[in-house]
DNA sequence: AGCCGCTCTATTGCATCCAATACAACCCGA
DNA sequence: TCGGGTTGTATTGGATGCAATAGAGCGGCT
């Protein structure tokens, strides 16, 4: 452990985000499910680290709502209840739309043209896929502002729910949402109108859709 | 180190906590200020403990956007500037009013009559005394339901702001805003009529005020 | 004088080691 | 057969020591 540089020349100091990082992308794609255990020789194994960076990365976690620690007893990748979901969405109801208000009037032409192609390209996905082009979709509309703080808080919410957005979609898919992708081209819309206080409406809407949706599935909460 | 137990039986595996906690407790009676180097043995010596676990609370505290970390140099106490302190006071804005709505219909009326007497006991204050005041008003309104997350998100949002409001009220002492006490009050009266929608405009009208008069002491962000 | 590069030191980052804890399996007596 | 205590093992928590880095101070060159 001494000369292995030249390549990774400047990465000392960063194995904890490193770590986390990966773990995080871990539980987004389904890798860890809600519920499971995270030993924490495995993960320093797996990055060959010790299990000093791997400790910082689940304290990281933690505070990001991903992971549960326990005391002298374990890490476990969070389990998200009907009811904190709920929460969750409420929150999202009332801030997203002041984020997408910071950021409309920052987007170009080419930004609204892309968002408009996604919207119709999900419209025919599987569920994978449908994820990840939402996803991709609605915090597409969030990273122009400076607004760290709004969009780091937002984005939390949705990694935190994401495993659920997932299951749900597998559950509930039987019934596919059309009004999904109709509020999807509204809010392109009302964003290329350059309409802020509409956009704003349509976003609350759709999340708040959304919020009910789910509250329609308890089962994806076990 | 091995036959301290006795009295403190039970603490292993919360040292990282415990720090946190008291550096917590630390930046936000402003024996730490916002730029302040925060060396990590001399919290370890403080606390008779070693560097790892001061460097999980360093993190704790990194997520909870009190201290800022940057590798390999070292943690300061985290600075917020206009644009960030005006961007928290936003979201404030939007999710306290949420949290207000969760709790207003839990408050029975000891507690309405205790707001009432914070809110008026606070009127004729010092600096510190006002702050500690208004702070147990507010977040009184809050631990009542059982809204975890949002609760944690708000108190999160008052402690990284709360050096400056200090700051704040020290500069901003040769003219007392006496609005402040007014809709307070204002606030109590519409909880004790149980008027939800009037008790979130209230709120939220309070706290835009609170980021204007803020943005009128720039100075107070150096 | 001003600037570049070196050395030296304070401090952080991480690996290793040992202690403390939790949990499961087991034993034992009633 | 069941309950309570006990031992054993897997795993986490924390202390120590060493490597890596950043930054200040210094010296030499132009």
């Amino acid at each position: 452990m001494s000369i292995n540089n030249v390549s990774e020349l400047a990465t000392h100091g960063a194995a904890g985000a490193r770590i986390a990082s990966e773990l995080r992308e871990a539980i987004l794609t389904g890798d860890y499910a809600p519920g499971d255990r995270v030993r924490q020789e495995d993960l320093a194994d797996r990055h060959g680290a010790s299990r000093v960076p791997v400790r910082e990365a689940l304290r990281m976690l933690e505070a990001e709502g991903l992971v549960t620690l326990v005391a002298n007893t374990g890490a476990w990748v969070s389990r998200v209840s009907l009811a904190e979901c709920d929460e969750m969405y409420r929150i999202r109801e009332r801030i997203e739309p002041l984020l997408l208000r910071y950021n409309v009037p920052l987007m170009d032409d080419a930004l609204i043209d892309r968002l408009d192609r996604l919207a119709t390209e999900m419209e025919d996905t599987e569920v994978e896929e449908f994820i990840a082009l939402d996803r991709e979709f609605h915090l597409s509309c969030y990273d122009l502002a400076p607004t760290r703080l709004l969009e780091e808080t937002v984005l939390r919410l949705w990694n935190r729910t994401h495993s659920y957005r997932r299951a749900y979609m597998r559950i509930a898919r039987t019934d596919p949402d059309r009004s999904v992708h109709h509020e999807h081209h509204l809010l392109v819309s009302a964003i290329r109108r350059r309409d802020l206080d509409e956009a704003e409406r349509v976003l609350a809407g759709h999340i708040r859709r959304t919020r009910l949706e789910l509250a329609r599935h308890p089962d994806v909460f076990e």
